[in-house]
DNA sequence: CGGGGTGTTGACCACCTTCAAGCCTCGTGG
DNA sequence: CCACGAGGCTTGAAGGTGGTCAACACCCCG
């Protein structure tokens, strides 16, 4: 309710590449600081946004780690997606100017909080940004495309194994390394995400141990062959 | 190759209220039609654009139907959306200046083109058209949340019944029948968008006839019983 | 030390897929 | 005009993948 915030500035952000402004002028760079008005913490288990709540700003994730999920009236729950630092969120408000699913942190995070008018505003005159203001929206729609291919045409082995390559990747580009992770959602929200239950990510994630392709101890996660699990996601399906 | 063109005009357009522009002076609706340079007419079966292909514009369906799929190096193929007259195609092509899927015309069709770096102009200065842009792609990501939550976790019955409910819902917006629907899609193609085989398909319809909630004559559907398809949809799940 | 949340594993079963056969419909060409 | 063929659709039978239910192990933390 009382969120802690924070001044905060663009132009010398080490996640500038990732984030929100690209190849700006100096300029350029501070009249995007104005933009972005102020951090936000948010603890572990805590929510961003909620379903339903009016819509005010996009978010730039600083560090930690999030997913997004929808819920129905009638149970029903589906992670969206997993965001980590360097991501946007809160593009599905844009559309009814309120939220339509949860932003839930993971572990505590901090967030850049850029107010959508302002936003709106500035891309008007930074001809740079208003170009990548519709890039990060056209990546999540693509992103999306590739989970429906996920959900849509995948077997359980795939989608896990498409999972993991997705995030390694994403933490590799990063910093972090290439084999190795931690998993910071559970199996049941893993599930979620793959369409799968977590029983099911369980067995996958046991298999692929008996098969020596990776090492799991908890949620700390070791890639031994990273050839193997391409294959999985690209040629398994070649039997037709 | 030698697409028909015609030059076109939005202030005039009796999809107005689906499509591009919103309460817009007279003025402003002059300059849009500006932007919107011709109309392309595609033949069914034919695309009008493909994976790979360089993004130049996103299009505005006047008339037809059409899919939109992605199909991956190993064969695996996927219908991310169905779009009909009204709706935008074109977005996923943003964010690398090339398009990510294939669009093809489900049946003769015509559309209007709008060249996307005249529109990040003109947004600009239509503060209203910058709006519309940004909501247009915010709806299209919410869709897709729609779509995880269908695939993620639904069961054959409550695909198909969701698949026909949103069908007629937004035919119903255009005009057509509450009640009566012509699909413009084989069962294969329904079966890929829903991540189920078309035997699946056509076994649920079956089913559905059976159970008096719908009729069906080849691809004429006429829905007996809205609110059956919804309870589908929400209820029946509820046993848990 | 104990308890709750989380993860693993097994047995069984349901749902969907696979494979196969046959039908219907429409368009084309004889 | 009819015959034929191809593509699309339906239906059946059998099998597999993942879901469900249940028991138990593990780990972190109070």
């Amino acid at each position: 309710m009382n969120p802690q915030t924070f001044k905060v500035a663009c132009s010398n952000c080490n996640l500038r590449e990732l984030c929100m402004p690209v190849g700006l002028s100096d300029e350029q760079l501070q009249r995007i600081d104005e933009a972005v008005a102020v951090r936000r913490k948010v603890k572990r288990g805590g929510t961003l946004f909620r379903n339903g709540e009016a819509f005010t700003s996009l978010y730039a994730i600083r560090t930690g780690f999030f997913k997004t999920c929808i819920t129905t009236e009638d149970g029903r729950d589906q992670v969206t997606g997993f965001q980590m630092a360097g991501e946007i969120i809160g593009l599905d408000g844009i559309v009814n100017d309120h939220h339509s699913c949860d932003a839930v942190a993971l572990e505590d995070a901090e967030v850049c909080v850029m107010p959508f008018d302002r936003l709106e505003e500035l891309s008007r005159e930074v001809t740079a940004l208003q170009h990548h203001v519709h890039k990060i929206m056209s990546r999540e729609i693509v992103r999306e495309h590739g989970v429906m291919l996920l959900l849509g045409s995948m077997r359980a082995e795939e989608r896990l194994a498409a999972f993991l390559l997705n995030l390694v990747q994403r933490l590799h580009a990063r910093g972090f390394s290439q084999s190795e992770l931690v998993l910071r959602m559970t199996r049941e929200e893993i599930g979620s995400y793959l369409g799968l239950k977590l029983e099911t990510v369980s067995r996958t994630f046991s298999k692929f141990v008996d098969d020596k392709i990776i090492e799991v101890k908890q949620r700390h996660v070791r890639i031994l062959n990273t050839d193997a699990l391409r294959n999985i996601v690209n040629n398994q399906h070649a039997c037709h």
